[in-house]
DNA sequence: GCAAGTCTTACAGAACGCGAACGGTTGGCC
DNA sequence: GGCCAACCGTTCGCGTTCTGTAAGACTTGC
């Protein structure tokens, strides 16, 4: 397998301090509890309560990353970052509550880097950020093209193809796929994919399940006995290469 | 494949052994099982009976994790939670008596790491403890390979092989094995094991007998007479690769 | 030869994964 | 607007796999 994306992470999270970050929240105490969390991980947090404020603090401030709730009062979260992504290209982390109705997909069409369904838990979001803002600093390029085997998988462009042929994946099993792709060689738990993938603290686990045999349907050449995308008893799934596996490494 | 990740920065529960745990519970009883839980995983564990101790400890021992129970005398469990959040960011999972689904969606939107409702099994907040933990240090960094003789073990993949071929086994062989590969040439006893692969305090010691036969059957060449996985009579078994083994211990 | 420890086998319950199908929602198209 | 297709998350039933335990045979040390 050969995975070009070949991000170099050789930036360590004590690059990251310093960092300023925009927290939009209008709950106070969901505000408090996420900065505090940042600030203790060496990031200088602002906060703003309301879209309005968001939008100036924005520009006033000019932060490497914006936290940015869905639901806020005055101006709809998806507003805001429009208006965010009309002026400035600053990567934004969206919050989105899971029971109402998720726009998740809405935000990641519009190029939202990451999102976050409530509760999360405050350490989940720190990981978050800093993974997202070594992303943004490491490699100028938002997102290289992963490549394995006949696989072709470009984030940017959400396009992935096997053997030039495209395939055609909706927005999940191209989430999924993106980060297996990304972790080849390495079992995951539904409930780590739950948490990774889709962003849920907590959910129906079979809601993975059904989507890893979605997905199967549409990458394996025998879907009813997987090659690549298998499964491991008790444990979770794994993405590998068939054929020859890493045995001369 | 030509993952250049292999890098061995392994976070396997072996480096959480040693890490401190304060446990507030006002029980003695649950108090005592969970902590005889988590001393038994290696953790080294504090307790404190109610919250004005708990701040107390807390400061004073800084712990790299807090058990905290919701129902206290004197201060409440969640006041106790806000005022360390004021001056720490130590992850906190939080337990109550009240078990319904909703309450761990509470306990995520105030903020906790994770939640735990009782009555719990103590299994399970070792494993929570775990993986709270484990991702507050780093996740996904893929564990190292373990190789000797003529086995390979990827505790990331979940793959194991003697001399290329993969061996089928299940969650508690590979477990087993594992252990025992990543302590050669040591006697254990099967509470040991118990204690240490199963996570149990008690229990039916032949489980592990059986486990082990099982593991026998798929990893000696003779099953009958083990070579490797040797029987240390009236102690327990241990692991040593074969050619010419500790004869000369 | 005896007793304690160990091995082997068998079994039943539990856990797990899979497939199929369903209701709800969204977004596009007439 | 209203119909239709696509997608998503959930649920249920079924077959499979795993696991712990019990019971008997066997081995070891004394």
């Amino acid at each position: 397998m050969n995975v070009s994306a070949a991000a170099p992470s050789s930036i360590g999270n004590e690059d990251l301090v310093g960092r300023r970050v925009l927290l939009v929240d209008d709950d106070p105490t969901v505000a408090e509890v996420a900065s505090s969390y940042l600030r203790a991980s060496g990031f200088v947090v602002e906060e703003a309560g309301d879209g309005f404020t968001a939008l100036q603090d924005a520009e006033r401030l000019a932060p490497d990353l914006i936290v940015l709730d869905r639901m806020l009062p005055g101006i709809d979260g998806l507003e805001v970052f429009r208006r965010l992504r009309e002026r400035m290209s600053t990567p934004v982390i969206l919050l989105t509550a899971l029971g109402s109705e998720d726009d998740r997909i809405a935000g990641l069409a519009a190029g939202a880097d990451d999102y976050l369904a409530k509760p999360f838990s405050p350490r989940e979001l720190v990981l978050r950020v800093q993974s997202v803002l070594r992303r943004s600093i490491g490699e100028f390029t938002p997102e290289s093209v992963l490549e394995c085997g006949e696989f072709r998988l470009d984030p940017s462009a959400r396009i992935a193809t096997r053997a030039g042929v495209e395939l055609s994946l909706t927005v999940r099993e191209f989430d999924l796929f993106e980060f297996l792709l990304k972790h080849p060689n390495q079992v995951f738990s539904r409930e780590d994919l739950l948490r990774t993938v889709w962003g849920w603290t907590y959910g129906d686990l079979s809601t993975v399940t059904v989507h890893v045999r979605r997905l199967r349907e549409k990458i394996e050449r025998d879907p009813r006995s997987p090659a690549m995308l298998t499964t491991v008893w008790g444990v979770g799934y794994r993405f590998s290469m068939g054929g020859v596996p890493d045995a001369v490494v």
